[in-house]
DNA sequence: CCTCCATATGTCGATATCGCCCCTATTTAT
DNA sequence: ATAAATAGGGGCGATATCGACATATGGAGG
């Protein structure tokens, strides 16, 4: 079977611990891939240095610098330590990745990573996503590619992006998956520490509304859904709030806070439920009643929307 | 309000996956406690190239690498990469490390970094954790250590030890917690897509039971119960196939495997039913009496003993 | 001055959805 | 064994949403 080589790029301003941890993850996959010695691939990591400003990689460890030419077939873009990468930076490396890309080498990229990856043009049309603070950036730099801050790994075949400064481990359990196997790929989250891949971004995102938008009509009816936390989001009471006519502020409200009014109000009231959730001991249907459901069933329903977890499910993972 | 500054000591062969991400966790802490300008501390976090042969930090944060020799309110110990330190190497650092401590710095290890830790001799007759894979090694070296790999981090005030090799996630929020609180860690947790802390290693250990003691007898009980998945644990069974007395087989079973008969088959059965939770869909029900148990309510009360979960509740986390 | 075009607003009906009420199965805890 | 909590389903009124269309509004240019 053939070596799998699997390089990670050092763009300038890529951050190294997802880099390094990456290598750390594989080597351990790999040992416990030979142990069990199925007829699976070696996996040999490299680091490439992509251009001259990235600080040098540490000598430590003999397998992680095998600094040979040798094809990858698979590329990593880690995040980006502070902002996102420059177009003008990005525009050289990106053309190189393309090139790559265009041999059958796999993409992969890490939160920031994204933003080198979409450089590219090869994210046009496609499904991508990276960590939801870079959301509103992203689209507007990128607004052919499908972005989805919502999941936490879009796996596109050839092309794989992951959202978040430690999605690496997820990222990192999915090639093992692919390459390996999913027993080696148990066994190593295991080792590591790690849950298994399969949660989602939306589970730590939270809501945040828009509130810049500059209409001022607008944000007089969001400034109302606050203050009485959704509770009541009838679309008279809000209209007459804004001073509107029902349809008008329906149009206007949804363009500039992206949301319908219902959504808005639902979004208010699914995030005070987290904040009980995490930090008290109610029990579920007593939330329900206390973010404005009668029926605990319709607030479950609800609440699973948005987040992507039971309101139990959610207590369990973020209540310490 | 006074810095409060972390360091990040750099022993030879520490990981440097590990102490990056630290000093990025507590750069984001950071910035969100500064956001909320409560009455908190500045976090400053340097990095402590401890001995010679230690790769040059990069030099890509400023804030991270303040390098001058203002003393550390708390000393992190990062996992090692290969092998535990050994004792010659650690001799100098540990009596750095003891008279730190002597003057009131925090001492904190994760992984491997427990055995530098270790060495200070301040763990004596104290409770400490590192990987499970460590324990017998680290038994061994520091008998007079109550280990405890079952949990992720152990808190002893002034020094904790977190066990695994990404277990610097939590080790770094218990440290957000309790220099800035409880929301500022939830809220580091929820920018770095991580889960609170709370979990424990037992989670992820699974059962590996000791088969080199060179017992004959009691081996081939253990391949008995092995064989019949721990279902048939009945004393007078399992003397008969060891060929022993029934006492004699309880001594010598628990000298050679460290449990006793009905422990270990708990223990298999308790494995066997992680598998099934894990990459099957039966009811918690059916498992139970797959695995032996003719009531589910033992049979939960069992797994929850040895795993630290509910059967549902593993489900949850490891079933993709 | 008026036309042309783009954008924003009101009216109304069809449809989708929400929130509530009822029920049951599963899991957990006592 | 029993009770509590949770997750899920089906049905039903009330209402929100959205399409289509008609109607302002407001420049830009002839």
């Amino acid at each position: 079977m053939e070596d799998l080589r699997i390089g990670i790029v050092l763009y300038p301003g890529a951050q190294l611990s997802a880099a390094l941890g990456l290598t750390d993850l594989f080597l351990i996959a790999g040992r416990i891939a030979e142990r069990s010695d199925q007829g699976v691939p070696r996996l040999r990591v490299q680091t490439l240095q992509a251009c001259e400003p990235v600080p040098p990689m540490p000598a430590g460890d003999p397998e992680a610098s095998g600094h040979d030419n040798a094809p990858c077939q698979v590329l990593i873009l880690p995040p980006s330590l502070e902002a996102p990468i420059q177009p003008d930076v990005a525009a050289p490396l990106a053309a190189w990745l393309r090139e790559r890309h265009g041999e059958g080498t796999m993409l992969a990229s890490v939160c920031g990573g994204a933003f080198l990856l979409a450089e590219t043009g090869l994210l046009s049309g496609r499904g991508a996503t990276t960590h939801w603070t870079y959301a509103e950036d992203f689209r507007e730099r990128f607004p052919d590619v499908a972005l989805d801050t919502d999941r936490l790994i879009i796996d596109g075949g050839d092309i794989i992006s992951a959202g978040g400064l430690m999605s690496w481990t997820d990222l990192g359990l999915k090639l093992v998956d692919r390459f390996l196997g999913p027993v080696v790929m148990a066994q190593t989250a295991r080792m590591m520490l790690v849950d298994p891949p399969g949660r989602e971004q939306r589970y730590y995102s939270g809501f945040a509304p828009r509130l810049t938008h500059g209409d001022a009509a607008v944000l007089k009816a969001q400034h109302f859904l606050q203050a009485n936390e959704g509770r009541d989001a009838r679309l008279a009471t809000l209209a007459e709030e804004a001073g509107l006519e029902e349809r008008t502020l329906l149009r206007r409200f949804q363009k500039a806070t992206g949301l319908t009014t219902t959504e808005y109000a639902q979004r208010l009231r699914v995030a005070k439920a987290q904040e009980l959730l995490q930090f008290g001991r109610l029990p579920v249907e007593r939330i329900s009643w206390e973010v404005g459901y009668s029926d605990a069933g319709a607030f479950r329903k609800i609440f699973h929307r948005y987040v992507g977890l039971t309101p139990g499910e959610y207590r369990q993972r973020f209540h310490a």
